[in-house]
DNA sequence: ATGGATTTGACACCCAAGCGACATTCACGC
DNA sequence: GCGTGAATGTCGCTTGGGTGTCAAATCCAT
């Protein structure tokens, strides 16, 4: 949590993020301009559930995995939000607590907006109203479709289903065949399996399943996506 | 479809809105005037998903049950909306398609805005602005909560929950003893079912259970709760 | 290197839940 | 009444997925 200051990547991953790429350039600077950095370890707690919520966040660098556990004592993962995401403004809206824990995977950095200050920016820019309730409708629609699949989807086709939407986020061209595409982000099999809210035996038998079929290869340092068109054979044919 | 007036009770139901009274009279009022009223028979389509979205909608009387049908032919349930309750705004706002289908659940009547005056009304009034994002802030809450027990509680409790959940909504008095409650919509053990994402055998099974308990009744007409903190016991207790 | 910790792979066993089948009851229209 | 169809109550079978366990592989710090 040490130098105020964005690298030149930090600020690019920001500049391109999928929605706040879509504000005006004055909307932007304002937001900025009241962002502060922090700078958190792998692990680390960025905030937890519970909490009264202070300030609106974006991913800057790394990943920051939102997770809860439920009573049982069982970790659940809600999702790892990527660079140039922001989250965390359910709770600076409804003025209730912050829903869930949010840690830094791997070495991170974030990008803070006080709740004051959003405000501020809210008041002086209705544009800024049309793009948060933009930014909920999308994810409401993710979670409607969430638990739909919850709902409908053995594990097979939903862990098929994850792994494309983590190449999409994180694919990187592989070393070896640059028609294949590596997931860049570090996921033990285990917290796969909290992210798909199974156990981490089963997911290990699917994801072998699946490397004998020839649509993904297990490699330390990631998972290779060989073939993703089978992956999405199997999220079609698997609910036939 | 026809009489474009509301009854008494349907406007009082609309007026006593857990959100819509939390609006301003000027606010209100503008919503009002330009909302039009339609009425459905038992089981007719309201909208489609996949539709593009022409306006948005509250219960006024009856109610609405949000689903969808999954590739594989199931159906599943969302929610059923009550009296007094908006929905069909996120796809008014991100411009893409509905995300459900919407059917009238027993003989029932909306009040519908068009989308082209719910913009002018948005930009009018700031403070639909605030409201329409605390009522999305609401809406991700809960689905993050019905994605976390999907992820943790077994059947039996969610079953427990839901029962919990609907004796709120739609809680009357019991005839035979006033300190029962009995859930006045009407529901087939089928839709519950599909309400849960579970099979009606399953549903119908956990129902006797709980009767057995002297939790619940299973009558003609309506599930009546004999026993709430005994259901509430059971969702604490089932994920131990 | 070497020894411990973490991660992965592969069992066996058990339980929750889906599914098909069928009997029973209920509502209701004639 | 009586018959028809829908909703309900119960089986038993099968399967997806959790849990415990253990061995192998991998990673690292000394």
């Amino acid at each position: 949590m040490i130098d105020p200051i964005l690298t030149i990547e930090e600020r690019e991953a920001i500049n391109a993020g999928r929605w706040f790429s879509t504000l005006s350039p004055s909307l932007r600077h304002d937001i900025l301009r009241c962002a502060y950095v922090k700078r958190y370890a792998d692990g680390e707690l960025i905030a937890a559930r519970g909490e009264p919520p202070e300030e609106w966040i974006a991913c800057a660098r790394g990943a920051v995995r939102v997770s809860s556990t439920s009573i049982s004592g069982k970790q659940i993962t809600l999702t790892y939000v990527e660079p140039g995401i922001w989250f965390g403004d359910v709770a600076i809206f409804d003025g209730d607590r912050r829903t869930h824990d949010a840690y830094a995977h791997g070495d991170s950095t974030i990008l803070c907006v006080a709740k004051a200050d959003f405000r501020k920016i809210l008041a002086n820019h209705v544009e800024l109203y049309e793009a948060m309730l933009r930014l909920h409708a999308r994810r409401i629609r993710q979670l409607f479709g969430l638990v739909e699949d919850l709902n409908t989807l053995p594990l097979r086709a939903r862990l098929a289903k994850q792994l494309i939407h983590l190449v999409r986020s994180y694919g990187v061209p592989s070393l070896s065949d640059a028609r294949e595409m590596r997931i860049s982000l570090q996921l033990a099999q285990e917290e796969l399996a909290q992210l798909l809210g199974a156990s981490r035996q089963r997911v290990n038998q699917e994801l072998k399943a699946m490397e004998r079929e020839e649509a993904i290869r297990i490699e330390p340092g990631g998972l290779v996506v060989r073939n993703r068109e089978a992956l999405m054979r199997i999220v079609e044919s698997d609910n036939h």
